[in-house]
DNA sequence: CAGTATCCTATTTGATACTG
DNA sequence: CAGTATCAAATAGGATACTG
C-alpha cells in the first residue's frame, strides 16, 4: 500500500519550510470555499459576466454572498471588475491568468465530485444505518 | 482567448442536468474546507495515523473541531476509524481508498497554492494600495 | 488516550430596505 | 443595474471540565 502509484505521486508535494506550510494553508483557506469554487466555475465557462447573470447562474447565492465574494476574487488577484460609467451601471468579471489556473486546479475536484457523489452516498447511508444499529463501534 | 488550451480543458466538466449539479455542489460544500483538506493531506503523507498525532500535526486545529471534522470524513467514506480494545484507549485513522482519489484532486489546488502564493500576496497588496489612492474604481 | 458535554463568543449568512 | 447598509439568525469555533 505504501507503494502505491498515487500515493507516491502525492507525497512530494509537502513543505519543507514550516512557515511556508502556513502561507500555503492561509491560501488554500481563502480560496477553498463553496461559492469561490462556484464563481469560478461559472466564469470559466462564460468567459466574461456581468453581476445579474452571476445572481442567476450561481444559484442559492444571496446579493451580500455575491458581492462579498467578487471583492475577495478581485482583492486576490483572481478576477477583474471593469466598470463602464453607463446608466444603469455596467460591471463585468473576468477571470485573470491567475484565475483561471485556480479553475485548472479546481478541475480535478469538480471531477472527483461527480465521479464519487454516489459513492459518498452510499457511505453516509450506510454509516447512518450502522448507527442506528447502535454502538457497537467495532 | 476562448480558444485558450486551458478553456477548452476546463469546458466539458459542467453537467447538463441541473439537479445533478447541485448534487455536485453539495458535494463540493461538504468537502472543500480547510480542515478537511490539511487533514486528508496529512493521512496522504502519514498513512494512519492517531487522534492525538493528527492533533499535533494539524496545528491550530481545537479537539472539538478534529473530531467534528474526523466524524464526517468518516460518514462520508472518506477515513476509516479503527478503535483498538485497549486501555489507554487507541484509535487510527486512514484513508480509504475514496478519500486517497479525493487526495490525489486536492493535489492539484495544493500545488496551485504552492505556486502561486506570492502572486495572490502581491495582488493584495496592490488592491490595498489602489484603494488607498481611493475611488477612481477604473 | 480519545474523546463527550457544556457554555460562550465570533464569524458567517440571509433578509430587507435603501441608493447612485 | 449593481451595489451598500443594517439587523437578525444561524453556524462555526474555542475554552474548559469531565469520562470510559
Amino acid at each position: 500500500m505504501t507503494n502505491d502509484p498515487f500515493r507516491q505521486e502525492l507525497l512530494n508535494i509537502s513543505e519543507t519550510d514550516p512557515a511556508v506550510d502556513r502561507l500555503v494553508e492561509q491560501t488554500i483557506g481563502r480560496v477553498a470555499d463553496k461559492w469561490t469554487m462556484l464563481l469560478i466555475e461559472i466564469l470559466t465557462n462564460r468567459e466574461c459576466c456581468r453581476f445579474g447573470e452571476l445572481s442567476k447562474a450561481c444559484e442559492g447565492i444571496s446579493q451580500k454572498m455575491l458581492t462579498q465574494t467578487l471583492r475577495a476574487l478581485e482583492r486576490d488577484g483572481l478576477v477583474t471588475r471593469t466598470v463602464y460609467p453607463v446608466v444603469p451601471p455596467k460591471v463585468e468579471y473576468r477571470l485573470t491568468d491567475l484565475g483561471l489556473g485556480l479553475s485548472k486546479a479546481f478541475c480535478g475536484v469538480w471531477i472527483w465530485a461527480e465521479e464519487n457523489l454516489e459513492r459518498v452516498e452510499q457511505a453516509r447511508k450506510e454509516y447512518v444505518e450502522r448507527k442506528k444499529d447502535d454502538g457497537t463501534v467495532r
